[in-house]
DNA sequence: CCTCGTTGTGCAATCGATTACCTGGATGGG
DNA sequence: CCCATCCAGGTAATCGATTGCACAACGAGG
């Protein structure tokens, strides 16, 4: 358990310890023979460095923190994987936290983050209200990115995707499917891209005819389980729409299965629609037509917008929204 | 971004650097006016503390590192959540790392969760030797917990699921469905669980007359593609088994996709069992029969047995295999 | 009135690595 | 042959918080 230090690998490579950390950093010229020397000694002890002594001295950790409302829902955690894969190009390792979709918890892992000196935050903010204060107070400590979703009355880059264009591509398919009625299923939470879908699916509606009856506009969680009640709740009275279409693909797979237990064929009787596109979307009964999110181009440019704050260019802050596809499956095809 | 220190923070509230440091963590008594004053100044230039410094000196992150092979499988962010929870009562964060099934990448970030002085680590080793260094070497410094899978050669306290009970499980109800023939369908992967589970297979299908041809052993990996490409090996030539076991759900999943596909209709053509009851295990067509996994107890126990080591009882490394129960769905209900 | 705790506070060492600055010797040009 | 330059490598300050030790003030008990 003696961790071994700087100090001993010097006095067995008998040199200085600056010596040996610019034997080993290279951040100075060394000559070979005293590399070897140290190197050597290092290995025999074992040398692993203390990375929070270095960081303490050189204040940076090369390592990101990530945010994220939940790790169990697929959409994060491929983003998450994305944005890892970015960052292991830039030398640099991520720090994940779950705010379980919880502000007070959120602002905590903020607050802990910062304390940890991370180099720079991606975070997808909770709340687009109740967040602010929270991110506001992290943007100003360190460079921070939002992803997907963002709050209102930070400064901060964003990168996510077009939700509006996203909506227009889904009713535009529901029309051309000849769906004269539909019915909108979401979460409660007020954030950007949870508004702008909401905005989005009665805007399009209304240009394209589409009759949105207020009961059927469901406000929940982006949950399984929600997507079955919101399902029940829609089906067990009044007539029913021609088509749902759901913010998210945990909310539109829980609807299926729930159609399929009350005896509704999707997509005969009924059509249903994602938002996403997780690995689980192509494998439900019937599969799931959904809006694709370009997420390995969402964290690239995460990382990016990240990369370019730490180099300190003081930039004023981009908003990029990329736009989304549709793939279209069986659960809208007659 | 001029970073406020204790220092400013004893400056303004006129006392010293101690003082300030005892009135806001509360290791000492200090009077009742004095931590008002400090809390006062504290709150006024925003002081957020500096974890490094603190950690640093104190030599403990009250931060618990985990490692997993992969975030997109379900089970592990399922059980990453219960470990993040259990943490919290504990007053502890979770820094989360994947060592995307690779070996070298897992030994990476275990240097690195040293390097960084987490407390403990909670990990699920990749593989069952080459894995072994990289543990070994990690567990020499500090409190370490080996979750699912463990590899051989390290004496290390362990948490998991019986493999050899979850196979018995599966077997029986299969033969009690008159199942005569079974193939096997796994990751290639060499660690405990995964040969434990083929094995278990083995065993228990000789135990009950279940025949098993060499070609219908198929290894892959844990993932739904190869699920799928099994599927179509499988499917492809010669007479078809009664049932399909396979070794984790996304590879089940995979495989009843392609079933579906190809027109053979689970279960009246064949069984399908997975291994996990993830969420998604329910939304499937049909849905998956499957082994449960106790998460949240994995978790409990894993986060006990690390605080156990953290409070320095040399205790003996204790291996705890909890009972798994099966949860029988649709396919393999005629 | 004189010890002997007790309590609250400050001083300064400490954690381990990095790095600004300094030194001594080698090198090269004039 | 001398002086300017360069380079490897050492010395010690530094990052910011914590904490062992010292000390002052105060109260109680003899």
């Amino acid at each position: 358990m003696g961790r071994v230090t700087i100090r001993d690998v010097a006095e067995l490579a008998q040199v200085s310890t600056a010596t040996v950390s610019r034997a080993l950093s290279g951040a100075k010229p060394v000559s070979p023979a005293v590399v070897d020397q140290v190197r050597r000694a290092a290995d025999e002890l074992g040398y692993a460095g203390n990375g929070i002594a270095s960081a303490l001295r050189r204040s940076r950790t090369d390592t990101v923190g990530m945010v994220v409302p939940s790790i169990a829902n697929p959409f994060f955690t491929g983003l998450v994987e994305h944005v890892e894969h970015a960052l292991q190009d830039a030398g640099r390792q991520l720090f994940l936290c779950s705010s379980r979709s919880d502000p007070e918890l959120e602002a905590q892992r903020l607050r802990s983050l910062v304390a940890r000196q991370v180099d720079g935050i991606i975070i997808s903010p909770v709340h687009g209200s109740l967040s602010t204060t929270a991110v506001r107070r992290a943007a100003d400590e360190l460079p921070l990115v939002q992803v997907d979703r963002y709050v209102t009355g930070v400064d901060s880059d964003w990168v996510g995707v077009d939700d509006d264009a996203a909506l227009e591509l889904v009713m535009e398919h529901l029309a051309d499917r000849g769906v004269r009625s539909a019915a909108f299923v979401s979460s409660q939470l007020t954030n950007s891209s949870t508004e702008l879908r909401v905005a989005g699916f009665h805007r399009h509606a209304e240009r394209l005819g589409i009759a949105v009856r207020e009961r059927d506009v469901l406000l929940g969680e982006y949950s399984i389980e929600w997507g079955r009640q919101a399902a029940r709740t829609l089906l067990a009275d009044g007539p029913r729409p021609d088509a749902v279409v759901c913010a998210d693909d945990l909310i539109a797979l829980g609807m299926l299965q729930s159609c399929a237990a009350a005896g509704v064929d999707v997509p005969r009787d009924l059509l249903v629609t994602g938002f996403d596109d997780i690995p689980f979307a192509a494998l439900s009964h019937p599969s799931l037509t959904t809006v694709r999110q370009p997420q390995a181009e969402i964290a690239a440019e995460a990382v990016r917008l990240l990369s370019r704050v730490l180099g300190a260019q003081d930039a004023p802050p981009s908003r990029v929204a990329l736009r989304p596809s549709l793939t279209i499956r069986s659960s809208t095809s007659r």
